[in-house]
DNA sequence: CAGAATCCACCAGGATACTG
DNA sequence: CAGTATCCTGGTGGATTCTG
């Protein structure tokens, strides 16, 4: 098509023309995939959500996240203003998250991610294994319900 | 509270009784963001629910996208089940990607994540900027409100 | 227990060019 | 128009160590 030798000869022009309607159209998927953007975001806003709001608690659930790694994701979350971190001054120090109010807006999402990987467990697992790419994910932990057992037994 | 005394001083009960069930709890949380990992995920996926499913029209959807990446992620999207790929074999090619049945079923936390990220734009993209760390992916561009438009008087 | 500082390996994803 | 092959880089997150 002419196009194309358009796009081999003239890409510059071409390039102008689709840079015409450029840019910042944002749309809130990808604010949204920002905010969660983390290897352990959603995973620790759920937690924190369930009453684990301590950093070792959190470390606890999750063997597979390292302490940088925490801070790091929950410096973020807070940066982003979805917990926040209350510190109490004492020996042996002690540090509590919470969710903000837009932290909480962010639960359904959540819930739902959480659902409907269950939901669809079986089959999830198996094409992901097939998936020769990314498949190594699958490795991280998650204890969260037990955790939930563990809560209510406390409680 | 009483549970957090007693989640200081006999923490390790508490740690015995949670590693007892050690690991591979995976949470529906990790699949969920497995199948949507990658930047443009379920920017694609949106497109395609909405009758954007050919490869040019999502590039030309998303300028900031690749051909290549589009590929790479469209290609996990199918090893994944999400979508399924038509070929004709005709002169020029023609290819029309749809989501499956368990790829419409993600429909709705695609939607949530939409519009948390739209009822929240100001906010986050202030937030966003402010965090030092990754607010360039803020760069990326969408224009599928546009595509809409477009669509509406195309149609 | 909380958290910061280094160092480092890996890979997602962008740029480019070519084929059918 | 669709798809592949290379090459390259930036950033995420893992490991380790040290402080308060």
């Amino acid at each position: 098509m002419e196009s194309y030798t358009m796009l081999k000869f003239e890409k510059s022009k071409l390039h102008m023309y689709e840079r015409k309607t450029p840019l910042t159209i944002d749309c809130g998927l990808h604010l949204t995939k920002e905010v969660l953007n983390g290897k352990w975001k959603p995973a620790i806003l759920r937690a924190i959500s369930m009453e684990v709001k301590r950093p070792s608690e959190i470390l606890r659930l999750f063997p597979g996240v390292t302490r940088r790694v925490l801070n790091v994701q929950l410096k973020e979350l807070e940066g982003h203003g979805m917990v926040t971190k209350k510190t109490y001054p004492q020996l042996p120090p002690k540090v509590e998250y919470s969710l903000t109010e837009i932290g909480w807006s962010l639960m359904p999402i959540i819930d739902a991610m959480n659902q409907w990987g269950d939901a669809n467990r079986s089959f999830l697992e198996k094409v992901i294994k097939q998936a020769p790419k990314i498949g190594e994910t699958s490795k991280s932990t998650c204890q969260i319900y037990r955790h939930m057992t563990v809560a209510s037994k406390i409680g």
